[in-house]
DNA sequence: CGGCTCTTTGACTGAACTCAATAGTCGTGG
DNA sequence: CCACGACTATTGAGTTCAGTCAAAGAGCCG
């Protein structure tokens, strides 16, 4: 990772001046904390002081009900952001884990307001990334809530797929998916039994070649075209034909 | 309603000053929109140069899939706000309908941006209602994923009446619930035929008296039980002995 | 009195779940 | 080098919750 993964994210949503790329960058000045497999980084009903930003590895927002029925809300990739201003709440409301061995930096509450101050452009983009986060929350209700259980899956190989090429992790078809059968039943409101059988439906008509922990996609305009993929809700940047001469 | 809805709203979530509530009050500065059952106040698509407020009557946020499948994301109520910032983003990403007879105030981005810049205490406030929109929207992919029918229009029932009670327009198991039941359907992702049955099922076992427009919660903590409600996820202001004598 | 919207009912179907068992895969330790 | 356990993936058979299709009531309004 040449680029620091978080600025790398926000600059796709809109330009940011060289001043508040280092800003950003700045944010992970503190030690880099890591997390294994399954530990929590964040507890529902924790307290928090600081947020975090992940630099390495998958996280999954997730929120278990008292008896045990748990809903994956989302994966949180490199330069994916914990909510820059969650400490404003008395209490997370919902928890986040390692998916794989992750690697976050920690930005202090008052780390987070100073240069927010300072930089009116980054607030702005922190709003942004706000809102597209939201979303993409949005845009998995409408999953869960319409899609059949083959739209689900090739939907969410989509988004992450998109996600990934953003922040340089996904190109040519091919990108990181260290997710298991339980979690992907957990995170499309399925069972594993089902997410199995799907899966396989999946391969057979070529749309997805999945072997844990990596994913191809050989045809993509055909997979989004199955998942009814309108990349619309990620607000791309729009195509700007001086600073990008790699598509086409 | 003698205080301006969406200032009672934010007071909910943190003690807003006299100024404060002032400046979100000046807000409202513009004319009042009104829009009739079923009118598009934004629509998937659309560019945006200002957000609103909704003063009066129901609306809901939705997305339709190109085969017109539709999921309904949230309710809006008094006091709620479309994204304070959605003007960041190049197009809406969903669209928001009146579900009933509607009045709105426009906030220019202008008026935004300066009233907030002027308010650090505001703009908090207005990322404190940003994270509590997005936890709901969450609570909506735990409900979809993994409750029943059953649970999830009771949990709808919940949510409702305690976003209704911050704003004063729910008490005594009372209120307003305008939606039918083809909007509950899309917006739990059952059928209305099985929203049907579910409703029949929920008022022959005495857990709610829905006559539309008027819900009557008979025993709000048993309803809450049936749904697994947990309010936490509303981040109700910590009870306050000294301002509200009002429970108990 | 239509005509519209919304709710209710019945009979049938099917997508996804449950339960239960069987196979890979991988790392550890004997 | 193989046995073992932990975890994950796969398969089969039977079940059910919720969907589909179709039609009949209710309520409201011009």
């Amino acid at each position: 990772m040449t680029v620091f993964a978080p600025a790398q994210k926000l600059a796709a949503y809109a330009a940011l001046s060289a001043n508040e790329v280092r800003a950003v960058t700045a944010l992970s000045e503190g030690r880099p904390q890591t997390y294994s497999v399954g530990a929590d980084i964040v507890s529902e009903g924790q307290q928090l002081s600081t947020t975090f930003m992940i630099l390495q590895g998958w996280a999954m927002r997730y929120k278990v009900l008292r008896d045990g029925r748990r809903q994956i809300l989302s994966f949180l990739v490199a330069g994916d952001m914990c909510d820059p201003y969650c400490f404003l709440l008395h209490q997370a409301d919902h928890s986040i884990a390692a998916v794989t061995d992750v690697v976050t930096t920690t930005v202090s509450r008052g780390a987070m307001e100073d240069i927010v101050l300072g930089n009116p452009g980054l607030a702005k983009a922190m709003w942004v990334d706000a809102l597209v986060t939201a979303s993409i929350q949005r845009e998995w209700c409408v999953s869960i809530g319409q899609r059949s259980a083959f739209e689900r899956l090739s939907h969410l190989f989509c988004e992450i797929y998109a996600r990934l090429e953003v922040v340089g992790l996904a190109k040519g078809g091919r990108c990181a998916f260290p997710v298991n059968q339980y979690e992907l039943a957990d995170a499309t409101g399925m069972t594993a039994v089902h997410v199995n059988r799907v899966l396989q439906d999946l391969r057979k008509r070529g749309l997805i070649e999945l072997q844990r922990p990596d994913l191809f996609i050989p045809d993509l305009p055909r997979l989004q075209a199955a998942a009814l993929f309108d990349p619309q809700y990620l607000h791309p940047k729009p195509r700007d034909p001086q600073s990008e001469g790699d598509h086409l």
